[in-house]
DNA sequence: TGAGTTCATCTCGATATGAGAAGAACATAA
DNA sequence: TTATGTTCTTCTCATATCGAGATGAACTCA
């Protein structure tokens, strides 16, 4: 059950005093992921204000709860604060495209030096989007290649490196990529982070950023066409070569499947089985 | 990044007014899930007062934020409710050996007739447990067989069914079901649900309940034995045969591998994939 | 004691995987 | 234009895994 029970429902809203409760404010925050150059890219704002003002970190703020303004759904919240602070345009616009999944929830008391907040964290997996605004209370936003963030496994970044994330933003991602890197091996995601047109290598490229390993290109192409509903032919082929020679390659689109069956397993988890 | 930015940190508490914020209450929920009678069953309390007074729910309520009760984090608020609610000792007793994980975050405008309520759903898989007590604001708890519930994919009960589920907690416990089902795939969680020791028709019963279809006990045994850091054996054996007979089988504890590789696939998952 | 059940292991064909090879198509530099 | 190197795409082949069925021994229950 959720809130604590009331004798009666009235009685509970005539007697409602918001003083009454614990004070707790409910933020989201959205770990949005792109490929760019062949490397994987979060968009990351510049903080405007304190705390940790000056500091990166991931786009997102205050869910509108429904005093004041309008109550607004949790996802809906996350598509508004990656507008907002980015000058991406909403559902109708670049962000029409991606994928938007839920990642999680953190609320560790202290994670927020003002007050308690709860923080609802989504993933989003783009195709290559245009350089963002800062807008709303960012002072900056642009798409950061994950591998300058230093990210340990533990969640933590390593000491030297330049942009030190805000809060337990660095933890958010972590969890968001290996969510993101799980997602590749069961469902079809991979074709979220491209246009509606691709060929394998294309496809074959996002799986290499996103898992950070080569994979075998004889074997990937036979899989993913071996894969019943992955992707589907469209007939056409790619004007162009190879950025460094090599024939044309064809072009697919995203077929409908939702799971990957057989799945597309990433070589070398060994370490990561104990 | 999370609430709005301040110029200045002790300016924001010194002009601190919680009324100035949309009043939002943030809960926990628990989809306890265990097997008994090789049956998968669900920890559910039946509410002791409005709104969806007598209907039963998921056993929750109130994270303590830090107003006037010391902040807790959220998946202590989890097992405190569990052990509240159904009378079952935390995490020293009988809540010891559950395995607990965050579920997801339900927060749609108007799921609570009462207020802005954001909810933090966690799963919870327990060994055999005893029944439980009610305690707090329950006022009954018991396990549930999941197949009485009758739940659709959708997450809505099916018309006829008796145990009505309050607020949208038919939804939640259909995600967890969800979840339950996929990790027992790539984990080695399903001997979470069993003891300390156990046999391979054991683990095989477990997958049975939580997947709903018989498996092949020849080829589960193979495929188990040869997961690496699956199980482990004890060396001993059963001191009694199988319910209608057979031989005394093998006793087993749990390896310590964190992922199954190559994974358990259920079969007949054809449908579910497009 | 006999009938039926279950554990544990094995066999066999079908399918999937990893590693490598090869030919054709293309970009780029000489 | 020619030469060189790269890449796409399709093979081959050995190995690993999977589903389905069969078997014999061990056990419960009537």
């Amino acid at each position: 059950m959720s809130p604590e029970p009331m004798r009666d429902e009235s009685a509970f809203l005539a007697s409602y005093d918001p003083r009454a409760y614990d004070p707790v404010a409910v933020t989201v925050d959205v770990v949005a992921l792109t490929i760019r150059d062949g490397a994987l890219h979060v968009l990351l704002v510049r903080r405007g204000g304190a705390p940790y003002e000056g500091m990166w970190a991931l786009p997102g703020g205050f869910v509108h709860a429904g005093g004041r303004r309008e109550a607004e759904d949790l996802p809906d919240a996350a598509v508004r604060e990656l507008a907002e602070e980015t000058g991406l345009s909403g559902k109708d616009g670049a962000l029409g495209r991606v994928h938007l999944e839920q990642l999680g929830t953190y609320g560790t008391p202290g994670r927020d030096p003002r007050m308690r907040v709860i923080s609802v964290a989504y993933l989003a997996f783009a195709p290559e989007l245009p350089d963002p605004e800062a807008g709303g209370d960012a002072a900056d936003a642009a798409w950061v290649p994950v591998d300058a963030l230093g990210l340990a496994e533990s969640g933590d970044q390593r000491p030297g490196t330049t942009r030190r994330l805000a809060f337990d933003h660095a933890r958010i991602l972590t969890d968001g990529l290996e969510r993101a890197r799980d997602k590749l091996e069961y469902t079809p995601l991979a074709t979220a982070f491209c246009g509606a047109e691709f060929t394998i290598p294309e496809l074959r490229a996002v799986y290499e950023a996103v898992w950070g390993e080569e994979l075998h290109a004889g074997n990937f192409h036979r899989k993913v066409l071996s894969v019943p509903g992955f992707v589907e032919s469209t007939g056409a082929t790619s004007d162009k070569g190879g950025r460094r020679g090599g024939p044309r390659p064809r072009l697919y689109r995203a077929g409908d499947a939702r799971l990957l069956h057989p799945a597309l397993l990433r070589p070398s988890r060994e370490e990561e089985i104990r």
